[in-house]
DNA sequence: TCAATTAATGACTAGATAGTCACTTTTTCC
DNA sequence: GGAAAAAGTGACTATCTAGTCATTAATTGA
C-alpha cells in the first residue's frame, strides 16, 4: 500500500450527538382514539407483531422479485394475514416500503450530518481522516443493523420513482446530495483535488455501493477485513492532494 | 493533477478486429417461409418499421416507468399499433427487452474482448494506459450510439432477474466478470496493487456506472471534457503501483 | 390481373389485482 | 360479566392484463 493511513486516529473532539440510536423497530403508523389499550398490553403487542410480520414478509418478497413485481396478495399470503389486515396498517404498497426504509434513512441522514459537522472543523489531513472514518463507522453501523434493507435500497434506487419506489428514490437523492456537499466542504479546505465535487463524490459513492451490493449478494470479495483499508487508500490516493 | 498520463499514446499494435461494427438497427427476429418479399421491398420495409416503432416506444416507456411497470397495452398504444401486431414480432415483453439490449450487449462484449487482448500484451505502464484507453474508447463509442439503452441497463441491472429483466441481468453479470478478468490480468503483469481483483474491478466499474447514470440523467457534472481525465487519474493513482 | 400468402386489427377470454365492506373475533375497561 | 371499541377476516367488485383468433387489408409473384 502506498498511502499511509493513520490506524485508529484518536477520536478528536467531534460533535457526536448519540441521542438518536435510530429506532430500528417499525411501529404502527397511528393509534385508535378510544380504546388503544395499554402499552405492552395485548392490543399494543398484536399491532406491533402484525406490522413486523408484514414488513418482514414484504422485505423478503421485494428482494426476491423486486418491489414492482410483488402484489399485496403475495405479501399477505407470506405473512399469513388476511388482506383486510394489510389495509388496516398500511395505505398501500408505497406506504409499506416507506415503513421498511425509513429507519435506515434516519440513520443514514444522521451519519451524514455528523460527518459533515466533523469535516467542517477539519483543517489537517489527520482530521480529514478522522471525519471520514467517523462517517464510515456510522454508515457501517447502519448497514450492519439492516443489511437487507440496504440491499433493497441498492437494488431499487435507480429505477423510476413512480409509486411504491418513491421513498427509496428520495433517499438516494439525499445521499447523493449529502455526499456532494461533503466533498465540496473538503475542497473548500483545500485538502482535495480540484475536481468537480459532484464527480469525485459520485465516483466514491459509486464504488462503495457497487462493492456493498456485491457483498450483500454473497459474492466472493476475498478477505472482507481488507476491503475498507483497500478502499480508503484507493480513494485517498486517487483524490487527495499530496502532502 | 498528481499523476502524469501520457496524452494520446500512439495506438500501439493491438488486435483491433473491426469487422463487427455492431449493427445498431433492430431487425425482425424471423422471416415467413413462402413469400417474404424482396429485401428493400414493402414487406421488408414494413417489418423493419414496425419492429423499430415497437422498440422505440418500449424503450421510452421502460425509461419512464421501469420495465416491470409497463404493459403490452401501453407499448402498442404508444407505438400506434394493434396488440396482435406486437405478438407477430415478439414473444413477450422479455423478448422485446432482449431485442432492445442485444446490439449494445454485442458492442460491449467486443470492447472487452479487444481490451483484454491488448492488455495481455501490455508489459509497460505505457501499454497499460493504451489498453485501458482502447477499452474506454470502444465503450464510449457504444454509449454514444445508444445512450438511452445504456441508461435502461444502468436503471434495471440490479433488480432481480426474473422475467423481462433477465437479458439485462445477464449483460450485467458478463460485464462484471470481464472487468474482473481484466483486472486479474493487469495484476498478473505486476502493474497493479495487490488488492483482490474483484474489489478493485468492482470499485472502478461502480464509479463509472454511477457517473454515467448521473450524466445520462441530465445532472450537472461540470465540464464534461474533464471527466475522463479526472476519472482515469483517480483510478490510476488509486490502484496503480508507483513506478 | 388475381390467387396465394403475409400482415394488421381489435374484440374477446381467462385470470389476476387493488381495494372495500359486512361480518366475526378479540380486547378493553367499567 | 358485558357493552363498546378495535382488530381480523375473506368474499366480492370493478378494473386491468396477457395472450388468442377470426376477420379484414396489404403485398407478392406468376
Amino acid at each position: 500500500m502506498s498511502s499511509t493511513i493513520p490506524k485508529k486516529p484518536d477520536p478528536e473532539p467531534v460533535a457526536v450527538t448519540d441521542e438518536d440510536a435510530a429506532e430500528s423497530e417499525r411501529l404502527p403508523r397511528s393509534l385508535p382514539s378510544k380504546r388503544p389499550g395499554p402499552p405492552g398490553g395485548k392490543r399494543d403487542e398484536n399491532r406491533r407483531r402484525r406490522t413486523r410480520e408484514l414488513c418482514d414478509a414484504g422485505l423478503d418478497l421485494f428482494l426476491e422479485k423486486g418491489i414492482e413485481g410483488v402484489t399485496i396478495d403475495d405479501i399477505v399470503r407470506a405473512a399469513g394475514v388476511a388482506k383486510g389486515s394489510f389495509y388496516r396498517y398500511f395505505e398501500d404498497k408505497a406506504d409499506l416500503v416507506e415503513a421498511i426504509v425509513s429507519p435506515l434513512a434516519a440513520q443514514v441522514d444522521d451519519a451524514f450530518r455528523e460527518g459533515q459537522a466533523a469535516l467542517e472543523k477539519a483543517s489537517s489531513n489527520r482530521r480529514l481522516f478522522a471525519a471520514y472514518q467517523l462517517l464510515a463507522e456510522k454508515l457501517a453501523g447502519a448497514i450492519f443493523l439492516q443489511p437487507l434493507v440496504v440491499k433493497l435500497y441498492l437494488q431499487e434506487m435507480r429505477t423510476p420513482s413512480a409509486g411504491a419506489r418513491a421513498p427509496i428514490h428520495a433517499l438516494a437523492t439525499r445521499i447523493a446530495d449529502e455526499a456532494v456537499s461533503l466533498t465540496a466542504t473538503a475542497r473548500t479546505h483545500a485538502l482535495w483535488r480540484p475536481v468537480h465535487p459532484r464527480v469525485s463524490a459520485l465516483a466514491v459513492v459509486g464504488s462503495v455501493e457497487k462493492l456493498l451490493f456485491a457483498f450483500l449478494s454473497g459474492e466472493d470479495l476475498g478477505e472482507l477485513a481488507e476491503i475498507p483499508d483497500a478502499l480508503i487508500s484507493m480513494i485517498l490516493d486517487g483524490l487527495r492532494l499530496k502532502d
